[in-house]
RNA sequence: GGCCCCUUCGACUAGCGGUUAGGUCACCACCCUUUCAAGGUGGCGGCACGGGUUCGAAUCCCGUAGGGGUCACCA
């Protein structure tokens, strides 16, 4: 029998981690096993529905490159997959349970139901619903209906007994039939609860493992009574342990950010995600932790997982993606993923040479895409800040950024060896620590001290470049280092773009094909991620 | 509170009767070094507790404790 798995999202708020990682698990268990991954939407809650959420969802899912193979877009042969379109199948199952005396139709209000509620908590008895509907008469409740008197459908359930089922990673579990309610199958609103709807569309689409997380074991009993009530067999049950906050609760937004979306705009990798959430709760059998979902689909054991509630921690999802960016994805794809943050940031280049240079030295130094954004500034501004630390060096380093300009426009051969032979032979000529000279150096390049190798800065930056950021550096020394005053820096800033705008020809020319090259041929990284 | 699930370093985990309990993140130290990173080396740190079963338990059983989930006309 083909294995069909489903993710089953409800279109509230923000596509959430959570579904990103039970969708994780669906797919790669379907597709190990040949099978199918369906999507279906359970919009059956009017109150929280949001339309924008549908379409999130998806492309959360486009963006993570898991793709179901039926689903509300893209059709399948067991459609409709929003459960909004299905409501007359619901009905008539409802009916089906109705005719049958498995369920009856329940009329009492809100208020009656919470006053219900306070008794019991009032005696201590256990909560829930008490089935007092039953034993309203079969005609009444027909006739009741038909008058158009609100009501709910329930569920009969045993009131002696156990229900069991089997967990495929836990084994037998039960739970005293006393502690299932008459649980409402179909709202007053006209639309089914999770219970009914999900039952329903599981089977008839055809569902044989319901991969989902642990919270849903306590409702698993009554799931179980509905597929007896309809005279079907259940699926497999699979129930993955829950994602928790750091306090160990389950993951929620007030604790944790739950947004797929907030970390995809924070430049977290859809790979290293992916990567991140399949190491919650499973293990590859050889003990790697950095594969891809087609790797992991090869060697998926759905019995590797393990149950203890995994923390979902910020600092190793950032660690899986600055190992994504700078050791497992290739030097060429790293750019192109940062391309358009780039030109969002209003970064400008000439030559897509000049862009790798730049990420080929940035992105040891990044976390995430945004990181990059951030630190890359210096190479595409006219103008730059210096920050206090750079300011210092600015001060202590005068006389040796006049020898290297000097030395700079000197220079004939300029590439990597060439610039680097001239700086080691300044400093060793001046018997100085190197720090002395390649310190302010950096800061009249940067406008900081954090920044690449001085040779690799001034090669991808160019001659031209370099001898202007120097002059401008020195110049600010003249003036006599302004501290960082908005307003005076502004104007500082003005003067300066005024007076380079006519000196300026042509700058932020790539000189830097050569070493990119030498990078790209040198470098490990042309295989991508593993 | 009732019911159910879970329990190996701070975190993610390997282990499935015999291991000096392994790896990774984080943290610390050292190395490299031109700052910051990256990288390299090393270190810190764990089988929740108590009973059994067994020649032998992290591994099997029971109990206790702790954590979590759930008890909706939400999913």
């Amino acid at each position: 029998m083909e294995v069909v798995t489903r993710i089953a999202p409800s279109p509230t708020g923000d596509p959430h981690v959570g579904t990103a990682y039970i969708g994780l698990f669906n797919y790669v268990f379907a597709k190990r096993h040949g099978g199918r991954f369906v999507f279906r939407l359970e919009d059956t809650d009017r109150q929280r529905y949001q339309p924008e959420a549908e379409q999130r969802l998806l492309e959360m899912f486009e963006w993570l490159g898991i793709e179901p193979d039926e689903g509300p877009e893209l059709g399948g042969a067991n459609g409709p997959y929003r459960q909004s379109e299905r409501l007359e199948i619901y009905r008539r199952h409802a009916d089906l349970l109705l005719e049958t005396g498995k369920a009856y139709r329940a009329f009492e209000t809100a208020e009656e139901l919470e006053a219900m509620r306070l008794e019991q908590k009032r005696l201590g008895r256990p909560l829930g619903y008490d089935g007092r509907g039953r034993s309203v008469p079969r005609e009444e409740q027909e006739r009741r209906a038909a008058a158009g008197e609100p009501h709910v459908i329930r569920l009969v359930t045993p009131d002696e007994g156990e229900v069991t089922f089997v967990d495929r990673l836990r084994g037998e579990v039960s739970i005293p039939a006393s502690e299932v309610r008459d649980q409402v199958l179909f709202k007053s609103d006209g639309y089914p609860t999770y219970h009914l709807a999900n039952v329903v569309d599981d089977h008839l689409m055809g569902v044989t493992h319901v991969i989902r997380a642990e919270e849903w074991i306590p409702s698993t009993p009554l799931h179980v009574l509905l597929y007896r009530a309809f005279g079907w067999d259940a699926p497999e049950f699979i129930h993955m342990p829950l994602l928790r906050n750091p306090d160990r609760s389950k993951v929620s937004k007030r604790k944790l950010d739950t947004s797929v979306d907030s970390y995809r705009q924070q430049g977290i990798l859809p790979e290293a995600l992916l990567n991140f959430l399949a190491t919650m709760g499973w293990s590859m059998p050889d003990g790697r932790e950095f594969f891809s979902v087609a790797e992991m689909t090869e060697r998926f054991d759905i019995d590797r997982v393990s149950l203890g509630g995994p923390i979902f921690d910020l600092k190793k999802l950032r660690f899986f993606n600055a190992k994504y960016l700078r050791d497992l994805l290739p030097l060429e794809e790293v750019a192109d993923r940062v391309e358009p943050l780039f030109r969002a940031a209003g970064y400008e280049w000439d030559d897509d040479d000049y862009l790798l240079d730049v990420v080929d030295v940035l992105r040891p130094r990044a976390e995430t895409l945004m990181d990059l954004v951030d630190q890359a500034g210096y190479f595409f501004r006219d103008t730059l800040r210096y920050d206090e630390a750079a300011r210092k060096q600015l001060a202590a380093g005068q006389s040796h950024l006049q020898d290297v300009e000097r030395e700079l426009s000197m220079l004939e051969f300029f590439d990597y060896d060439g610039v680097d032979d001239m700086l080691r032979d300044y400093v060793q000529a001046q018997a100085v620590g190197m720090g002395k000279v390649l310190m302010p150096l950096r800061a009249a390049l940067t406008g900081t001290t954090q920044a690449p190798s001085v040779t690799d800065l001034i090669v991808i930056l160019g001659k031209e470049e370099s001898l202007r950021r120097i002059g401008a550096a020195l110049t600010f020394i003249d003036a006599g280092l302004p501290d960082d005053d908005p307003q005076r820096a502004l104007e500082e800033e003005k003067a300066r773009k005024a007076a380079e705008a006519e000196a300026r020809t042509s700058h932020k020319k790539s000189v830097g094909a050569e070493r990119a090259a030498k990078a790209r041929a040198s470098g490990a990284s042309e295989e991508g991620p593993r």
